[in-house]
Order: structure tokens, then C-alpha cells, then sequence
DNA sequence: GTGAAAGCGCTAACAG
DNA sequence: CTGTTAGCGCTTTCAC
């Protein structure tokens, strides 16, 4: 059985209370019973009941992050810059992938609810009415990453997605490229699909490329579906010279699909992709691609969730993080 | 203001006692009792605190995962499974990542005792007779996966390591390759670098290329130390024809190094990985890899975790699971 | 300074 | 079946 702060007590010939201020308020204790109970504290390897503390504080410092897919280097760059910063804060981190299963997610902020964590950060995609609903009515404060929402209030820490794909698509106008095609999100289910068609439709008409906005196929997030968008794209459209790509994980699919059909990329068709992740740099050819600080964007929600919880309120609602072109080999002039 | 036990009750107009047994054992109240106690729950979205109920059982129904590196893909994969696992057993799961700095995980055992996990799965490397003494000094019970200690009595789950290596390395020599050369995970630190060491080793001295042995260079878990191993591997014997790489991350380094040198992947050098990684299927060339069942042994070691922690042991100490070799595009016959 | 005692929200005897 | 009550381990008044 556990030491309690009882054995303790009686260790050191104390009452509770005292060994109780020991821990709270070392100040307030007569310094030869303070190293009587210290002593005590570490001959039993005493450790205070974190669940007897969480009834009386009503907080458990514990945080909850919401993923969609955890098999996604993406949000496994947040992941550790929101657990760096958790250290920092003094909380401990609660992650739960919902792949993308709205059962799921809905039982983990059950989950939540009933560990009593302090906050939630949550990723995973649309905030959709019934999620918002159930937060807030379990009175959880919680912030969006990497996403947001245009019909609630919320905190919300993400990059600009419209300028973001606009600079992707804008660069390869200035390699010289016309024939510009885009491998996009599904709409639905989607909150950084539109804004990152927006931006690629604006590059395309400020180049006079009006005619390229239609050359757009969706995929479902992953690499399979990307290849398969790719196939749908240059049937339709043999003539493209470029595609911008709005993940890496697309990228690699379209890369595969030109390959597989024996076009050189980037000899014959550029490619752009979009995160930046570990294996951009690590595929054949190396991605030129569009950075998101995931690292960063992990931190700072942790940060601003704290914020929220500590004061209530947050300083900056929508808070935009830097993107930045990388160019690596997938891309050349025309 | 969280509704609790008494709030329901008032509601429902019965005593807290009814609410509490309409949640722990419902055939025991009177059905119309029983709805109205139901209603109240809904209604007030009432959730019992975890923190009262913890302090009754002492037991949190939460495990904790120890992860060396959750940005590598292995991980995550065990990390679902491990997750789903927790889902069926009523458990949630603390995931913490070491970022493989000894510090850092040994706070988080802290953490984890502090927070009364109920156990630990720890798949981070090494288990160091300090981690092992401070986890028995937690009296946290925990289980190894994808690693073993020879020193201590530990449950763990994990493939035959030797044996995957020996699969590997024999698939090479019989598509005809004479000239096999190895990168392999730096010794120390490593549980797994060994026993694969043997079986490539194995798998030469059968063949009777005994000179291979030693054809072997060492890399620290991540692509771009591959590629400066493969840089030495094949300076020092250029006449290397294929390479058993003891990961796919080492595989991919492996062969950008040989694209770099404009040396064909599989046209002039084979090269087979280990893991089965989902990128192992994307990259280009896909890669001919040793497949783990990383889902199935997160799911295992959650199971295992929970033999142990329910009935105080494991039926099997060590638990062998099946790996399986997976021929792709960047292996040929010589 | 220090101890006694009242809870935090819940479960589990124990009566009725 | 159902309500009353005694704690689980800790913090925090409130007296002394």
C-alpha cells in the first residue's frame, strides 16, 4: 500500500496539517519538525495522491489534444512542440486520435470530461456545431489548431492558408508555368481546403491563368487517394506542366502517379507540395513545399489554452503563424 | 459550477446512494427510479468525477505510454493499437515522448506516478537498471514492447528480431547477391541492434560469405545518418551489390545516398528495410522491407499490461509476434 | 506554530 | 429496493 500523508504524520511525530504546510508552505513550519517530516517524506517515498488533490483543486493539470491521425507526421510535430511546452506549464498531456471518427472524438471528450482535464486543444479537423455544443456544455475551455471555426468564438492558432497556397502557386507562375494543375482537400469535412483553392485560384487569375482554376482534383488525405486524384487530373488535363499539391503526403502520390506513367518530375512536371514534413526532405526528389511550424503551432496552442484557462479570456483570438517556401528539387523552370 | 452526485439526486428526487447504484449496477434500482435518475444525468450532462472515484478504487484506468520518438512512424502505428486496446478495456491512455533524453523520462515516470497511472508500457529503448529501480520503487507494474531485458523479469512483446534479420539477409542471397553490406543501429543504446546484427550475420556465414560480417556501419535511428553511413558503407566497399538496412527510415537514407551517386536502386544495388513503415509503400522505389505487426503489438502490450495489472501476472513472459518479409520494387536478382 | 475537524465527490457497508 | 453514513487522502479554516 501507498504511504498516505498519515504514515507520514506519524513518522515524524506530526499532526497532517503540518506535514500537509511542509508541501504547501515550507515557510510556516517550525524548521526542526520541517526537516522531521522532510526526512519522513523521503524514507517513505511519499507522493502526494494526485486524486485527493484534484477533489480539493477541482483542476487536474492535465490537457487534452485532439488528432485526427496520428499516423500523420503533420500533427506528430505538434504533438511535441505542445508536450515541450506542457513541461514548461506544468501540466501533463492527454492525446487521443480519433481517426477521424466522429464517435470517437465525441467518447473522447467524454473521456476528458470525466478525467476532468483543464483544457482541450483541439485538431481534428471542422469544429462541427455538435462538437462546440458538447464542449461547451461540459464547460471545457478549449482552442482550435490548425483550424477554425467562422460561426463560434473560439482561440484558434493556424497559418494563413489562403497566402500560404497563393505563394506556392504564385512561385510557379514565376518559374514560368501555365499549365498549372492543384491537388486540393475534399470539401466537406474540410476548413483549409477552401481558403488554399482560394489562394491558388487568386495566383492563377493575377497571372491571367483564369483558365487553370478548374484543374483541380480532391483527395481524402492520403497518399493512395492522391495518386488516384493525380491519374483523374492528367487524364483530363495530359498538357500541365505544375501541380500544387496542399500536402506533402499528396505531393509524394502525385510524384508516384508522373513516375509510374514515366514522366520525369521535375523534368517534365513540377511539383509543390504543402507541411513541410520529416520525409519532404527525405523523398526522391526532395519536396518544394510551403513550412508550417508545426513544432511552433503545437507550442503556442498549449500556451494559449493555458491562457484561456488561467484568465478566461485570451489576448488575440485568431492567432496566424508564419508559412515559408521551401524549394527543394520537385520544381524547375519551364 | 460541474454538476455532482447530490445535483442528480436532487433532481431525480432520490438519495445519492440510488444515483451512484443506478450507474455501478442498474438492475439493482426500480426501473421508473431508475429512468428519472437517467433523465437528471442527461440533463445536467452529469459526469462523475474521476478524482472521488479514484480516491475509492486507487486506480486511475489510465496507462501510460514511454516512446523514444513519436515522430517516427513506428511508433504511431503502436500507438493506435494501442489505443484501440485501451478502448476496449475501459482504459485511457498517457502518451509521453522521451525524445530518447534519459532526464525527460525519468520525469515522466514521475509524472506518471503522480498521476497513479494504473501502468506502463514502455517501448523506449533500453531499460536501464536506474529506469527499472525507479519504476519498482513506483511500484508501477509496466511491460516492454519492441524490446526485452536480459537482466530483469519483464513481460514484453516483441518480433525474433534475430530471425526477421536472418529472413531478410537470405532473401538477398538468394536472388544471387554475393556482395551484402548492412547498416545497422549504433551498439549502444540499442536491443534490437544486436540480435538483427546476428541474424544477418547468420544468414552470410550459411551462404558462406563470411566476408560480408564485417561490411557492416552503424547509424543513430534517423534518414540523415543512414545516408552518411551508406556514404562510409560504400566508400569503403564499393562493390557492394545490396544492403539490409535494420530500418525503412535507414533503407530511405540508404537509397538517396545512391541516387545522389547516380547508382540505380534496384538496377544496381538492392536494398531491403525493416518495419514496413506506411511510407514504406510511397516511397519511390517502394522499399522490400521486413513488416512489423506494429498495430497488433500495441494492442498486445496493452492487453499484457492489463493481465498484469488485473491479475498481478502474465501467462506468457515473453511474447513473440510474427513478422513477415514484403517484396517491393527496390530489391532485384543479381 | 500547530492540531482538530470539516469537507471535496464518490462508493460501499449497514440499516430499514 | 432505498436512504444514511462512514470514509478514501488531502487542504484549509478555525481554535488554541
Amino acid at each position: 500500500m501507498k504511504p498516505t500523508i498519515r504514515d507520514v504524520a506519524k513518522m515524524a511525530a506530526v499532526s497532517i496539517s503540518t506535514v500537509s504546510r511542509v508541501m504547501n508552505a515550507p515557510e510556516s513550519v517550525n524548521e526542526s519538525k520541517r526537516i522531521r517530516v522532510l526526512e519522513a517524506i523521503e524514507k517513505l517515498q511519499y507522493q502526494p495522491n494526485s486524486f485527493a488533490r484534484g477533489l480539493i483543486y477541482n483542476k487536474s493539470f492535465t490537457f487534452g489534444l485532439l488528432i485526427p491521425d496520428i499516423e500523420n507526421v503533420f500533427y506528430t510535430g505538434i504533438i511535441r512542440g505542445m508536450q515541450d511546452a506542457c513541461i514548461k506549464l506544468g501540466y501533463s498531456l492527454m492525446i487521443c486520435n480519433t481517426d477521424r471518427d466522429r464517435h470517437r472524438l465525441l467518447s473522447y471528450i467524454d473521456a476528458f470530461h470525466e478525467k476532468q482535464v483543464d483544457g482541450i486543444v483541439f485538431a481534428s479537423d471542422m469544429m462541427f456545431p455538435e462538437y462546440y455544443a458538447k464542449l461547451v456544455r461540459c464547460k471545457i475551455p478549449f482552442v482550435l489548431l490548425s483550424t477554425h471555426s467562422d460561426e463560434f468564438e473560439v482561440p484558434c492558432v493556424e497559418i494563413d492558408d489562403e497566402k500560404a497556397a497563393y505563394d506556392a502557386a504564385k512561385f510557379l507562375v514565376e518559374l514560368g508555368h501555365r499549365e498549372i494543375g492543384m491537388i486540393g482537400f475534399d470539401h466537406e469535412n474540410s476548413i483549409s481546403g477552401p481558403p488554399r483553392f482560394q489562394g491558388f485560384a487568386r495566383a492563377m487569375m493575377e497571372a491571367g491563368l483564369d483558365g487553370n482554376v478548374k484543374k483541380v482534383k480532391g483527395a481524402a488525405h492520403r497518399f493512395e487517394q492522391a495518386y488516384q486524384a493525380a491519374h483523374e487530373l492528367f487524364t483530363e488535363y495530359p498538357g500541365l506542366t505544375a501541380v500544387f499539391c496542399v500536402a506533402d503526403e499528396f505531393a509524394m502520390g502525385v510524384i508516384s502517379y508522373l513516375k509510374d506513367r514515366n514522366i520525369l518530375v521535375p523534368g517534365q512536371v513540377s511539383v509543390v507540395g504543402f507541411d513541410n514534413l520529416r520525409f519532404a526532405n527525405m523523398f526522391v526528389p526532395k519536396l518544394t513545399t510551403i513550412a508550417q511550424p508545426m513544432y511552433d503551432m503545437g507550442y503556442r496552442a498549449a500556451e494559449k489554452l493555458h491562457e484561456l484557462v488561467t484568465t478566461g479570456k485570451v489576448e488575440v483570438l485568431r492567432e496566424k503563424m508564419e508559412h515559408k517556401l521551401i524549394v527543394r528539387e520537385s520544381s524547375r523552370e519551364k
